[in-house]
DNA sequence: TAATTGGTTAGCCATGAAGCTAACTATAGA
DNA sequence: TCTATAGTTAGCTTCATGGCTAACCAATTA
C-alpha cells in the first residue's frame, strides 16, 4: 500500500519546496534542533514539522531525540543521489552534442569535396560561404 | 493570481516525477515530437501533454509546431540551473566538513599538549577549560 | 472532398500536499 | 512539585496534481 516512490522522487519532490530548500541549506552548515530550524519561518511548528518528515522519508534528512529536543542533521549521502543523476544527463547530452558537432563537421566536409569535384558551374553557386 | 514559484521551485517540482524525468532523458538523446514522446508510456495522450507542459513551463523542455507536429527539445540551460544548487550545497557542505576536521585536529592538539604539561595527576580536575 | 493523423481543449474526479488550530506528552528547570 | 519548554498528534481546510474521457481543430493523404 505504501506507495513505493523512487527515491528520486522523493528527492526531488522533497526539493521543490523553497522552505525545504532552506532547511537544508540550513542543515548544511552544520546540525540544529527542530526549533532552530523553524525560528527563521513564519510557520507553525506543526507545519514546519511535517516538511522537517517529507526530508527525512526522502532521506535527505536524518534526526535523533536526546530529552526533550530532536536534533536534525544532513543524511550522509543526502545530496548524492540527486547530483548524480544530473550527471548522467549532462553526460548523454554532451555526448549528443558530441556526436552533432561530428556530424555538422562530416556535412561540411562532405560540401566541401563536392564543392571541389565540380568547380565550375554555369549558374550561381550558394555553397561556397 | 500566477502562484509566482520560482525557477528552482519548478524544475525540482518537475523532476518528481518519473515520467517527466523519463521524457527528459529521452530528449537528452535528441529532439523528438508529442507522439514519440507519448509512445512507451501507457498513458492518455492528453495526460502527457499536461506533463510537457509542465516540462516546458519549468523552462526545461522548449517544443516549436511546424504542421501539425510538435517538436519538443531540452531548453537550454535546462538542467544547470538545478545542478548548480547541488554544487553549491556540497561546496558548504565540504567546507563545513574541513572546518569540522579542522577542529577535531585542534582539539587533538589541544589535548596533546595538555597531556604533556600535566603528566600526573592525582584525581580529575574539571576546571581546566 | 473525405478520411486520417497528430495534437489540443474542456471538464471531471480522486488523491495528496501544505497550511492551520487545539490539545497532548514528556523533559528540564525553579 | 509546579511550570515552562520542545515537540508531537489529531483533525480540519484548501488547493494543486495526475489521471481520465469526450469532443474538437487543423494538416496530410487518399
Amino acid at each position: 500500500m505504501a506507495n513505493q516512490l523512487s527515491q528520486l522522487d522523493q528527492v526531488f519532490a522533497a526539493l521543490a519546496d523553497p522552505t525545504r530548500r532552506a532547511i537544508v541549506m540550513r542543515l548544511c552548515a552544520g546540525e540544529a534542533s527542530v526549533g532552530e530550524l523553524a525560528d527563521p519561518f513564519d510557520m507553525a511548528l506543526p507545519s514546519l514539522m511535517k516538511h522537517i518528515q517529507v526530508l527525512e522519508t526522502s532521506g535527505l534528512v536524518q534526526s535523533e531525540k536526546s530529552g526533550r529536543v530532536r536534533t536534525c542533521r544532513l543524511g550522509p549521502d543526502a545530496l548524492v543521489g540527486a547530483e548524480y543523476w544530473f550527471q548522467q544527463q549532462r553526460a548523454i547530452w554532451e555526448a549528443r552534442l558530441d556526436r552533432f558537432e561530428a556530424y555538422v563537421m562530416k556535412l561540411k566536409r562532405e560540401k566541401e569535396r563536392a564543392a571541389a569535384k565540380r568547380p565550375s558551374r554555369t549558374t550561381k553557386r550558394k555553397g561556397s560561404e
